[in-house]
DNA sequence: GTCCAGGTGAGTG
DNA sequence: CACTCACATGGA
């Protein structure tokens, strides 16, 4: 990586949208807390610390300046958007596969991101019959009334967010104390996850070591209530970046229906068949 | 008003 | 195993 500055915050030189797109990564359905700026900078929260990141051509160069100073965007933003792996020598996507190829053109730039297991769990639950928007601003009212107040000052303007509510917070809450969040029949799962991480009758941590396959990990998500089959893959996939999970959702279920004859061998796919899955999902919603 | 959203649990045969 | 049905909530 190659740094400079910009205007006083940190540029990091060279990576082009096909490498990283903060668009696609951010805006795909893989997490729901960051937003867009009119200016095009995006602002998210990653644990406890708010970041401003945005695309910027400098010279004609592609460059992503940061709030984030050297030591954070090696330490937290580089692990964050996964550039550690090398996905375009990872991918095996058979040529004659046109729909995937087609997919992984459009969404080229898309990162599994690294994101915290905790908060990717309960997003998830939360995502189950509700829609994007939905759920985007549940997790922001449940933020807003259990997380702890953050803030970023950025060329005298000051901006706001909140931490993901941790589970030992949740676990103390009453049922009630989840009215107006708009979880809906959600909320009661919600605290018996936290519950169960609290005493560690699941630890996340665990699953997520590399030691443990994407199938064993969800098996153990699957103990818990308000976790099936999509949201165990969804939070391997996603929270415990287990890259070869394949989640099927009503979109992917209608893509494998209408252009696989209702059966893909995702397996295929190999070791990034998530990344692979969420090609197709970014691709059959926004294209 | 009706329909739908990155599904799941419970009940039935 | 495969198939139904109810389930809170809010926007279109």
């Amino acid at each position: 990586m190659k740094y400079s500055t910009y205007n006083n915050f940190l540029c990091i030189e060279g990576i082009s949208r096909s490498l990283l797109d903060l668009d696609k990564t951010l805006n795909c359905g893989q997490c729901f807390r960051w937003r867009k700026l009119p200016d095009d900078t995006w602002v998210g929260t990653i644990d406890n610390k708010i970041f401003m990141a945005k695309h910027k051509e400098i010279d004609g160069k592609p460059c992503i300046i940061t709030t984030a100073n050297t030591d954070e965007w090696e330490n937290i933003l580089h692990k964050y958007f996964d550039l550690d792996t090398d996905y375009e020598s990872e991918l095996t996507i058979p040529s004659d596969d046109d729909f995937a190829n087609k997919a992984y053109e459009f969404g080229k730039g898309i990162r599994i991101l690294r994101q915290n297991k905790w908060e990717s769990l309960i997003s998830f639950i939360i995502s189950q019959r509700n829609n994007i928007p939905k759920i985007m601003s549940t997790i922001n009212k449940l933020c807003m009334a259990f997380g702890e107040k953050l803030e970023i000052e950025v060329l005298g303007k000051k901006y706001t967010d909140y931490t993901f509510p941790s589970a030992e917070v949740l676990s103390k809450l009453d049922i009630s104390d989840l009215d107006g969040i708009g979880l809906g029949y959600r909320d009661e799962y919600i605290l018996l996850a936290a519950r169960t991480i609290v005493n560690k009758q699941i630890d996340l941590d665990k699953l997520a070591d590399s030691k443990v396959t994407g199938y064993q990990a969800v098996d153990e998500l699957l103990e818990l209530r308000g976790v099936g089959p999509k949201v165990a893959n969804c939070v391997a996939l996603f929270g415990l970046h287990k890259l070869d999970m394949f989640p099927i959702d009503i979109w992917i279920q209608r893509i494998i229906d209408t252009y696989y004859n209702g059966a893909l061998n995702y397996t295929m796919y190999g070791k990034l068949a998530g990344l692979v899955q969420q090609y197709m999902f970014y691709y059959i919603k926004y294209v």
